[in-house]
DNA sequence: CAAACGTGGGC
DNA sequence: TGCCCAAGTTT
């Protein structure tokens, strides 16, 4: 942290400063359900929900995935594919598997009860800095920073942080800045309130200022430079992939599917057999039955392409060329190739690419 | 430290 | 349409 920062925050009153910012919280914090009690675990699933997604996405799982997973026993016992059909949507599905293999080591380790120790929960799968915070301050009391997203936008803003947000570096000046700020009274709602702040004030785009609890204390609305801060650089483009993906039928109206590597994109969730091709390949079927008879040692006629496919990841475009195909012969089952009803697939975890795909050919064949 | 790692919504 | 975002962590 900068002396100028520094100076800024023994500058402010920071009483008063704690007490505006939870003051409007108490009054206007959202109704969520992961905000019914104090149950670290439930707190731990939250913030593992929340990391990169919208409250609004994350309500409906988090209550199914607590209906299906009440207690860190059942989840550490849980099965992982019933685990990641949980998960079926939600995205980064490393989250949840860190998930489960820290909730097992909760389970075996700690007797079931999440620790209580900054080293001791810093150190579970899944569990970075400021999850680690949340969980120390929210289920705990503990006054430990929960830097987030909101919390670098909102302090950028009232302290006039000019550092780039989006380099790694950065994290801990706002920890600091965190630190010699937080209320001891009340860490747990001053570090929601912040975060609450972010959410529904002090927004990435046009901040609602002359509604906001602390504009009083805000260095950027004194000054006019709520509009340029925080500062952000810009994310590279996606690169593009073209591949083929097969639907392939047997004469029991089986489909085949395959369970991903468990390591990488889309760990260990299922998907149609698919392969990464060039451009020039992308619709010579002729190709792809040999693939599958080589790879599969099984024989496959496949139709003409049904449809095709674009699915934009974080850090990349699948564009998929999709065929449907007749299984001609036996295929030897295992625990990660399967042949399934169109019922029993609906027990299987697939990413939303090849939910699409299953939609584009379900009514063609 | 930059890149990998998902998805759906807003403008 | 394309780009940015949304309560980050791991490698």
């Amino acid at each position: 942290m900068t002396n100028e920062i520094l100076k800024t925050i023994e500058e402010m009153d920071r009483q008063t400063f704690r007490e505006d910012l939870i003051g409007w919280f108490e009054n206007e914090m959202r109704d969520l359900p992961w905000r019914k009690d104090q149950d670290p675990y439930k707190v731990w699933v939250s913030e593992i929900m929340l990391q990169q997604t919208r409250v609004d996405t994350v309500i409906p799982y988090f209550t199914r995935f607590l209906d299906k997973f009440p207690t860190i026993e059942a989840l550490a016992t849980a099965d992982e594919d019933k685990v990641l059909k949980a998960w079926e949507g939600l995205g980064y599905y490393s989250r949840v598997r860190n998930l489960q293999s820290a909730v097992k080591e909760v389970h075996e380790k700690y007797n079931g009860k999440v620790p209580d120790q900054p080293e001791a929960i810093s150190s579970l799968k899944g569990v970075g800095p400021y999850t680690a915070g949340a969980i120390l301050s929210i289920a705990y009391g503990k006054p430990e920073p929960a830097v987030d997203g909101n919390v670098m936008r909102v302090l950028s803003r009232i302290l006039l942080i000019w550092e780039d947000i989006a380099k790694t570096s950065s994290r801990k000046t706002f920890e600091s800045a965190v630190r010699s700020l937080i209320s001891h009274e009340n860490p747990s709602y001053f570090n929601q309130a912040l975060m609450e702040l972010g959410a529904l004030i002090c927004t990435p785009t046009s901040p609602s200022c002359l509604l906001c609890p602390v504009r009083e204390h805000c260095q950027a609305f004194n000054t006019g430079m709520q509009n340029e801060l925080p500062v952000k650089s810009k994310k590279k483009k996606q690169r593009s992939v073209e591949m083929v993906a097969v639907v392939l039928r047997n004469d029991k109206n089986q489909l085949l599917i395959r369970k991903r590597p468990e390591t990488g994109l889309l760990a260990n969730l299922w998907e149609f057999p698919n392969t990464e091709v060039g451009l020039e390949f992308r619709s010579e079927k002729e190709q792809f039955e040999d693939y599958f008879k080589e790879k599969y040692q099984v024989e496959a006629t496949l139709d003409d392409m049904v449809g095709r496919i674009e699915h934009v990841f974080s850090h990349l475009i699948w564009n998929i060329h999709v065929f449907t195909g007749q299984l001609k012969g036996p295929i030897q089952e295992s625990s990660k190739l399967k042949l399934v009803t169109l019922e029993e697939i609906e027990q299987y975890a697939f990413p939303v690419s090849h939910q699409k795909i299953l939609k584009e050919v379900v009514g063609k064949i």
